[in-house]
DNA sequence: AGCACGATTGCCT
DNA sequence: GGCAATCGTGCTT
């Protein structure tokens, strides 16, 4: 594997773009010595005061997501529904508070902790469950042990960070946003993306 | 202080 | 397909 960090200015962009740029990355997160690697295979753009389904909507500033009002290339990390966490990555180059949402990951390194995190469990895991891991927002945090202790972390950094590929990704799919039903006109916008050919999206549109 | 709700998931019919 | 779990957050009283 490539070992090509990206950097501030990746992340520093339209959010549009990188959110579709982020598609094939790698995700590392370091814990206790060991690397989590996952690849990106699914994501959301957030676009900010003018998106009714984003938490800075109307220009919405809270301590929840203060992280977003500041430089691109920081982890949006909060709970959802009292039980998940969703990661998302800080976008942006004008201090427009948005962000992009990883929803999908492919697992590549470290299976096991991956597991433990997400089931309690070692050992050999069914193909379905290998299939689960990583394939949700909030399966994706638990695998990827990523919770809101991670808010506000710095990407450009070497706790949590982003490898460039090596290859090309293949066709990248447009959907509308999943679950995002209060957000009227909005609902429509055409901010999801994902790899066609992975098995390891959230779910088919 | 109270309360309605959510960028989800897993289990049920 | 439906729906409960579960609690921090943000808004209202």
């Amino acid at each position: 594997m490539v070992k090509i960090k990206l950097e501030r200015d990746f992340y520093a962009r339209e959010t549009l773009t990188v959110a579709k740029d982020l598609l094939g990355k790698y995700l590392i997160h370091r814990v206790a010595g060991e690397e989590l690697i996952g690849q990106i295979v699914e994501v959301e753009a957030y676009k900010g005061i003018h998106d009714k389904a984003c938490h800075s909507y109307g220009g919405r500033r809270t301590p929840r997501n203060e992280i977003m009002y500041g430089v691109a290339g920081k982890a949006y990390v909060y709970l959802i529904y009292g039980m998940y966490n969703c990661f998302n990555i800080v976008t942006s180059d004008k201090g427009n508070p948005e962000a992009v949402l990883i929803r999908a990951l492919k697992p590549i390194q470290g299976i096991e902790k991956m597991q433990q995190g997400r089931y309690k469990k070692v050992g050999n895991l069914s193909k379905q469950q290998f299939k689960n891991l990583l394939n949700g927002p909030g399966k994706l945090c638990q695998g990827m042990h990523i919770n809101r202790s991670h808010n506000g972390l710095d990407l450009v950094g070497d706790k949590i960070y982003l490898l460039e590929q090596e290859k090309t990704i293949g066709e990248i799919m447009t959907a509308p946003r999943i679950n995002i039903d209060y957000a009227e006109e909005a609902v429509h916008y055409p901010w999801r993306f994902y790899l066609a050919d992975s098995p390891f999206i959230s779910r088919s549109s």
